[in-house]
DNA sequence: TCCTATATTGGACATTGTCCAAGTCAAGAA
DNA sequence: TTCTTGACTTGGACAATGTCCAATATAGGA
């Protein structure tokens, strides 16, 4: 993640502690967590951080294309720094666990023309929903 | 919409001034309507209507599979009157008008097996995002 | 070290949604 | 038709999530 952090001194911003541990917090695999969540692991390791420090900061590195935001249900939105691989999302109704998954086509290509009422698309966002191995059991 | 009420009367529903201004708001083609937005178009026609009794509703209507919820960016929750055609959504990020869309194609099929983690998948949303005619123009 | 533009902070406020106790009413019973 | 009752509605309090702002602090260049 201190490639994350380079970048971003890079394009002028400043490297201050609430930065960094949230950059910290970001680092890994399938992580998605939501701003309270974020903030609460922040603040393990800076208990002074503000709450409008993590909506500021996650807000900044989603302008920059650093971190994705995903929606999965209605509550809280979600960031998720595996921008480098296009990825949707694979989420269990039962814990709410959510697993990056990669497509074998393109989702793009299954809106027919006749279809996208003159819109010029761009994006697709494809979640799909089930039960984890776990939540299946029970 | 009389359908809708038929069947929800045959279901044991009491058929209320709220609930039939309710059903009738949510008649129509390409509708997806906040809470709030029922809530106002319903007000319109009976003024004392409560946004208690248009949440409670909406909760049943989707309960009983007769209205799906659809959540299109991070805010409030849409709902959406037609189940009875399968079909996605496109949204326009300017001005956020939603059209229904039909795909070509399955979107499960383009999970593969290796991709989806021992869980048991049920459900896929795609959401394709771009710019309506009105606001690629402007 | 000093300066200053930029970042952080706490708290007020906004939006969306949930919950509950009290009052109201739809629809079957008589 | 009128009565009865359990389901429905209501207003308002409360919860969760997110935004905004004025005051304060600080990163990093001069």
């Amino acid at each position: 993640m201190s490639d994350l952090l380079e970048r971003l001194r890079a394009r002028g911003w400043r490297l201050t502690a609430q930065r960094r541990v949230i950059a910290e917090v970001l680092a890994g695999e399938h992580v998605h967590y939501t701003a309270d969540e974020v903030h609460a692991l922040a603040a393990g390791r800076l208990p002074e951080i503000s709450r409008a420090s993590v909506y500021n900061t996650l807000g900044e590195l989603v302008a920059l294309g650093e971190v994705r935001e995903v929606t999965t249900d209605g509550r809280a939105k979600r960031y998720d720094p595996n921008v480098a691989e296009s990825h949707q999302h694979l989420v269990c109704s039962g814990c709410g666990a959510i697993r990056d998954v990669r497509l074998s086509g393109d989702p793009l290509a299954v809106l027919p023309e006749e279809e996208r009422y003159g819109f010029t698309v761009s994006e697709v966002a494809v979640t799909y929903y089930g039960r984890c191995p776990d939540c299946a059991a029970a």
